[in-house]
DNA sequence: TGTGTAACCACGTCTGGATT
DNA sequence: AATCCAGACGTGGTTACACA
């Protein structure tokens, strides 16, 4: 009766849905026609598109897993390491490995029979090839020979200076010493609880210089995170916090560019495990090269002691803290003192110890494993505390030695990132990890603090006067400044990008509740902050700040603690008004940049709003790229946005000038944007290229176009639909998202967007700038100000 | 008129093993 | 090592129909 049915191969099924998206907008019905399939069969086809598209094998007709999935991908994990290990693997040695993988994960019932072996094969496309004994053989070299013969050729062309070594690390953070500690706390609890690891690259070179570390943990966003501004050591996490081959080549790239800024030419030895592997990547100013394999312990100058320092010093600080806190006589014991410790405080600590590890100590390493020629120096010893037994001591340093700091490497490894892959998590739950809370001191104790410092310090036989003096004076200049912000925010040096001349210039953003009392107070302590406008009073100038352009008010050339500052107010409603609509874009523009946001009353909806400016960004930026594009195509992007809304038209200065900015802040860039990217389903991170790839069907166009700020919206119906016939908002933004030139129109609504306000806000800038302004300023005085005004609200 | 879905069952792929 | 077997399993193309 009914002819045979058909079957489709996945490509058979890809090039369905490219011939669908081809066709122009008609109904399913039709097109099912057109295409030769029935009406419902598109309907399911177009609803399995990211699966078919996302299908690596297109001859199958059916995606299907074997029975025992976690195994073969187990499996997977194991053949590719071996693969960059240069092993040799033979089809019987692949089916031991796989029947001892099922016993580890449980899977009983899975067999190693040929069948499967066959297809398993055939899902992977992996094909087992006879090697000839003597190749793999002759990978293996002894160190001394290596020394010899291939390194001294690759260090030909280096001085010392630029012979660098880098190793990564895993630290157990919140790991106590055996014995010491344990006495007070209950081992059962103790142990696993404490493993939380981090993973740190350290970097150094043959002549002592160190590179700022590379911290690797498990969470995007550490809470602990929240408040500070530059972290003082590069940041990414990932869940099982190692070092991945994305990561380092990140860590590479960046490091590469800094060299070709400085002309330098670098040798870096790195020992060769997956995660460093560097085919298509090409580097200008560093050469990468390997350590020969299992010689790595031997030759790693970074294995020889100079981590195993650094981690002494570590562990020495944290023993001290610890140590401190239980002859304050707290009730808590070692272990619950341990996991208050939060990342940050870890990583701060571990910075400082890394700036202790000596330049001798780390030539003495190089010199010690034979890189370089030197003469021996001395060593430092790091005493272990007084406390501490030196054996115990040695051993807490060593704890986590033995932790993987790469992608897997040993069984174990794999078994667990298959069970966390497949969400089967272990037994460890981050709860208890999530409750350390970060308790920021407030600026009066830390004012005390240094006032303790000052007094103290002298009894205790420190003379440098002129550095604690010093220091007391940085700190002072901070804290004052941080006192007058009054809730929001100032942006980091040189990313400012309206003052050409001021490098410093520093740009703050108040957002304050009630603008004409703040400017009546404002008034009455710093008059002379104001241009001629101060004449007409608060009220006059909230109104011309509320009631044209972006709603800012702009106090210019405001001397502060021998710098000049700007401050512009901008009542919270509007602020919120700005971000969460694109009203003007002025301020949500700022924003789109990492700033510093220094004092936060908790205001909810403003958090709220701040968060929606970031993803609106990330929209827009979306709908003008291409669909693939590097992470910084994407922070370029949205750099642009306030400019003229799209990078590529603006010219000259400005462009390097957004480019300067997107560089230099890469870091903050992704801080501020990694947990959006994450959540966004619309885009796919591929690290294989490191490229993002967004949804560029008409139906992802849509949805993008939908979750615009509204005033962007109405300016691109505006742009498509000139006033007069009214037709819906949703139906033009579905004409837009069918349209290929989509990109431009969104393009051009953003910029009539920063056109009309950036010049209304030039012109107001005209009457507010004012004359030169001379007078000293305090910080001090706008602080009670605002004290006062608090007070009284 | 349009799209989405429950149910049905053809058929691709699974399994352990035998055979070439 | 590759191919084949027979039976089981479960995906997904299709039909008929509900729903806006």
């Amino acid at each position: 009766m009914t002819a045979k049915r058909k079957s489709f191969s996945l490509n058979d099924k890809r090039r369905l849905i490219e011939a669908y998206d081809k066709l122009p907008k008609i109904s399913q019905r039709v097109a099912a026609t057109k295409l030769g399939i029935p009406q419902a069969t598109l309907c399911t086809l177009l609803k399995q598109r990211q699966t078919v598209l996302a299908a690596n094998n297109g001859d199958r007709k059916r995606i299907r897993s074997g029975k025992a999935p976690k195994v073969e991908a187990a499996l997977v994990k194991w053949i590719d390491n071996a693969h960059s290990c240069n092993a040799r693997l033979s089809a019987s040695l692949v089916k031991e490995k796989a029947e001892e993988f099922a016993a580890k994960l449980g899977e009983d019932n899975f067999k190693v029979s040929i069948g499967w072996f066959e297809r398993f094969k055939k899902r992977e496309n992996i094909v087992f090839k006879k090697l000839h004994g003597e190749a793999a053989e002759a990978d293996m070299v002894s160190p001394g020979e290596w020394l010899e013969d291939q390194w001294q050729q690759m260090r030909q062309e280096y001085t010392e200076e630029n012979i660098w070594n880098a190793a990564e690390s895993g630290i157990y953070f919140r790991a106590l010493p055996h014995s010491t500690f344990t006495f007070r706390s209950d081992n059962k609890r103790g142990g696993k609880k404490l493993k939380e690891r981090i993973t740190a690259l350290f970097a150094c070179s043959a002549a002592g210089e160190k590179k700022e570390l590379f911290v690797i943990g498990k969470s995007h966003n550490p809470r602990c995170f929240n408040y500070v501004h530059t972290l003082p050591v590069r940041y990414a996490a990932n869940a099982p916090a190692w070092m991945t081959r994305n990561l380092f080549v990140g860590w590479l790239t960046e490091w590469d560019r800094k060299l070709a800024q400085e002309r330098r030419k670098i040798l870096l030895l790195v020992d060769s495990s997956p995660a460093h592997d560097m085919t298509n990547t090409t580097l200008k100013n560093i050469r990468v090269e390997f350590l020969p394999k299992n010689t790595t312990s031997f030759l790693q100058p970074c294995d020889q002691g100079i981590i195993r320092t650094a981690k002494a010093y570590f562990r020495k600080e944290m023993a001290r803290t610890v140590l401190q806190k239980l002859d304050e006589g707290s009730p808590a014991t070692a272990v619950d003192i341990v996991k208050k410790i939060s990342l940050l405080d870890a990583v701060l600590m571990l910075r400082d110890a890394w700036a202790d590890v000596g330049a001798s100590t780390i030539r003495d390493c190089w010199r010690k494993v034979g890189l370089v020629m030197s003469l021996k120096e001395e060593l430092e010893t790091v005493d272990p505390p007084a406390e501490i037994s030196a054996e115990e001591f040695e051993q807490w340093i060593a704890v986590d030695d033995s932790t993987p700091v790469s992608e897997p490497v040993t069984d174990e490894d794999i078994i667990a990132a298959v069970r966390e892959g497949f969400g089967m998590g272990t037994d460890t739950s981050d709860e208890e990890e999530e409750k350390v809370e970060t308790v920021v001191p407030s600026r009066a104790e830390m004012r005390n603090a240094i006032r303790i410092l000052k007094t103290g310090l002298p009894h205790v036989g420190f003379n440098n006067f002129d550095l604690l003096h010093h220091f007391a004076k940085e700190v002072n200049l901070v804290l004052d400044k941080t006192t007058i912000r009054i809730c929001e925010m100032t942006y980091p040096h040189g990313t400012e990008p309206i003052h050409k001349t001021e490098k410093n210039m520093l740009d703050f953003i108040f957002s304050v509740d009630d603008p004409v009392t703040w400017h009546t107070m404002n008034l009455m302590q710093n008059r002379k902050h104001y241009s001629f406008l101060k004449y007409l009073g608060p009220k006059k100038i909230s109104s011309i700040q509320n009631g044209h352009g972006a709603g800012v008010y702009y106090n210019t050339l405001v001397p502060a603690d021998g710098r000049i500052i700007k401050y512009g107010i901008i009542s919270t409603d509007t602020m919120i008004e700005d971000l969460l609509h694109w009203k003007t874009l002025y301020i949500a523009g700022r924003l789109h940049k990492p700033v510093k946001i220094l004092l936060q009353n908790d205001n909810g909806k403003l958090r709220a709003a701040l968060v929606a400016n970031l993803k609106s960004a990330v929209t827009a930026s979306f709908l003008m790229l291409p669909e693939s594009f590097s992470e910084e195509d994407l922070f370029m992007q949205i750099a642009g946005l306030s400019y003229s809304g799209d990078f590529r038209m603006v010219l000259g200065e400005d462009k390097s000038k957004v480019f300067n900015i997107v560089r230099e802040n890469m870091q903050n860039f992704q801080l501020l944007y990694s947990s959006i990217l994450q959540e966004c389903p619309q885009v796919v991170y591929k690290p294989q290229q490191g490229k993002l790839e967004v949804d560029k069907s008409p139906e992802g166009q849509f949805t993008q176009l939908m979750a615009l700020p509204r005033t962007l919206q109405q300016r691109i119906t505006l742009l498509m639909d000139p006033p007069g016939k009214n037709h819906d908002v949703e139906e033009i933004l579905l004409q837009v998202a069918q349209d290929p030139d989509c990109g431009t129109v969104v393009h051009q609504g953003i910029s009539s967007i920063v056109k009309s306000s950036s010049i209304t806000q030039s012109l107001k800038g005209i009457a507010t700038a004012g004359l030169m302004k001379t007078v000293s300023y305090s910080a001090k005085k706008v602080q009670k100000m605002w004290k006062g005004w608090r007070r009284r609200t």
